[in-house]
RNA sequence: UCCUCGGUAGCUCAAUGGCAGAGCGCCCGGCUGUUAACCGGGUGGUUGCAGGUUCGAGUCCUGCCCGAGGAGCCA
């Protein structure tokens, strides 16, 4: 007798097959007895007649409880009452073992109380349905990135320094020193690059800040390409081209689990190349454009109507040279239905090792690449310094140690050459496509501040 | 670190300063096509902690703890 998954069932219509799971939820009509059985790849419902199946069989249901793990053996039938169109005809049932009281009742609960039990909460539904989309998404990454020239290079996870000596760093012993998990791989891409023309790595970052928001976690995963010879248009080609992959992978291969998730579909199907440019001195128009729009019609509106929508986040007016804010993002993204990127940001608004314009130095060669509907920056990017004079200046400039970089000077010392990477958030891009109200639930078991366990 | 909101049964929530309640879960019973099934009965409380005001505090005041949303910073 075959064991089969869930998945696969409409493959064996008619057949007598044995299905491997859990009891997601159960009902009763009496005479007649539902079991829904999950076994990884989907549930199905399983169907107890009490005067066709033995009658052990028929009470099997009664010390069956939610999350009991049993093996189900019956015969498949297409059935439209059935979810999922197929059900199972119960034979023969073995329970592997009664499941205590189980926490997570067919009911809502609570954002702390499913973070406690996270290491349940992952059996239902909807995480069931989101870890499978950031598969695929981690997966068609990668198929790009080997399909383009690409070479997967590790980047340490232990480092000595801060890589923009900006964000807080975790720190932790490393036998006599000091050691710190790594914010980022970049500069290491940088040198491999060098080695392999085309490189990434993939793995997971750290930043120590007390962001507390729905877009920040303390650990998370980054894909981080590097590329010799490059500048800041192919950069942003390279990145349009592997988001529009990503989505459309997704949309293939994980459309029931969008389905499950309730995404709107449409709007990730005019996800393709090319996407909107922006440069930062246009984005600063638009953004005060908007910002100053909605003060006049505020001051008319809150004359008549006190309880008016605010559904875009308070954002202060921007003058040249101040960095963008979440607001600012939400604003920017929310003027187009695809990813867009903003470009060429003043000097101070960035880290040490962009490479300014030559054509306007009071701008760097960057790119930030801002998801729709709100999900901030899904990339930021750009250009690397490969002049040493300037590398080492930037380096004084920011108070950074120089004998720390000696190393990364290096690779402007020994056959320099323009080129440029980038840093995909891989959270924020599932929770982008997923439609999630936070990047918490688009990772296994999330690190945030308040929270180390489970 | 700052701003806003919250903490009552295992869970989600209700309760003018005046007898702490409902739904879900769980237990018992009923139902031959259920879809978070439904119906009847039962079970379930240190109202986050410590003080204070009051005849009387879940409710008002002070401090603390915890959580959520947002800001800054970033992917």
């Amino acid at each position: 007798m075959p064991v089969v998954r869930v998945d696969q069932l409409g493959d064996y219509v008619g057949e007598e097959v044995v299905i491997q799971g859990w009891l997601y939820n159960k009902r009763s009509s009496g005479k007649i007895r539902f079991l829904e059985v999950r076994d990884g790849t989907g549930i199905v419902q399983a169907v107890l007649i009490k005067n066709a199946v033995a009658p052990e069989v028929f009470s099997a249901y009664d010390s069956l409880t939610q999350e009991s793990s049993v093996i189900v053996q019956g015969q498949v039938r297409a059935d439209p009452r059935a979810p999922g169109g197929y059900e199972l005809g119960v034979s023969g049932i073995r329970i592997v073992q009664v499941a205590e009281d189980y926490p997570i009742t067919p009911k809502e609960h609570g954002i702390e109380f499913l973070m406690d039990h996270r290491h349940l909460w992952l059996r239902s539904r909807r995480q069931h349905a989101i870890l499978r989309i950031r598969s695929e998404v981690v997966k068609a990454a990668r198929d790009w990135l080997d399909d383009h020239g690409f070479i997967l290079i590790d980047a340490p996870i232990l480092t000595p320094t801060a890589v923009e000596g900006t964000t807080t760093l975790f720190e932790t012993q490393y036998f006599d020193e000091k050691a710190y998990l790594t914010q980022s791989g970049q500069l290491y891409m940088e040198a491999a690059a060098m080695a392999h023309g085309r490189v990434y790595c993939f793995g997971p970052t750290f930043r120590a800040e007390k962001s507390k928001t729905r877009r920040h976690l303390t650990e998370f995963w980054m894909l981080e390409p590097e590329m010799a010879y490059a500048d800041l248009e192919e950069d942003m080609r390279v990145q349009e081209e592997l988001v529009s992959y990503i989505v459309q992978r997704v949309l293939e291969k994980r459309r029931r689990e969008l389905e499950v998730l309730e995404r709107e579909i449409s709007r990730l199907e005019k996800i393709s190349p090319p996407f909107p440019r922006l440069s930062y001195d246009d984005a600063v128009e638009l953004v005060n454009g908007v910002i100053r729009a909605r003060q006049a019609a505020g001051e008319e509106a809150a004359e008549g109507a006190p309880g008016r929508e605010e559904r875009e986040p308070v954002a202060e007016l921007l003058e040249w040279g101040d960095d963008l804010g979440a607001p600012h993002e939400t604003i920017i993204s929310n003027q187009y239905d695809k990813p867009v990127f903003v470009h060429r940001y003043p000097v101070q608004a960035k880290a040490f090792y962009m490479k300014p314009d030559p054509e306007r130095p009071e701008v760097v060669l960057c790119a930030d690449l801002l998801a729709p509907e709100g999900y901030g920056e899904i990339i930021g990017g750009g250009q690397r310094i490969d002049d040493y004079d300037l590398l080492r200046q930037r380096l004084m400039e920011h108070g950074l140690p120089t004998e720390a970089y000696e190393w990364y000077l290096d690779l402007r010392r020994y056959g320099s050459v323009p080129h440029a990477g980038f840093g995909l958030g891989i959270e924020r891009t599932v929770a982008w496509i997923c439609g999630l109200p936070h990047v918490r639930e688009a990772v296994p078991f999330p690190r945030l501040l308040n929270r180390l366990r489970p």
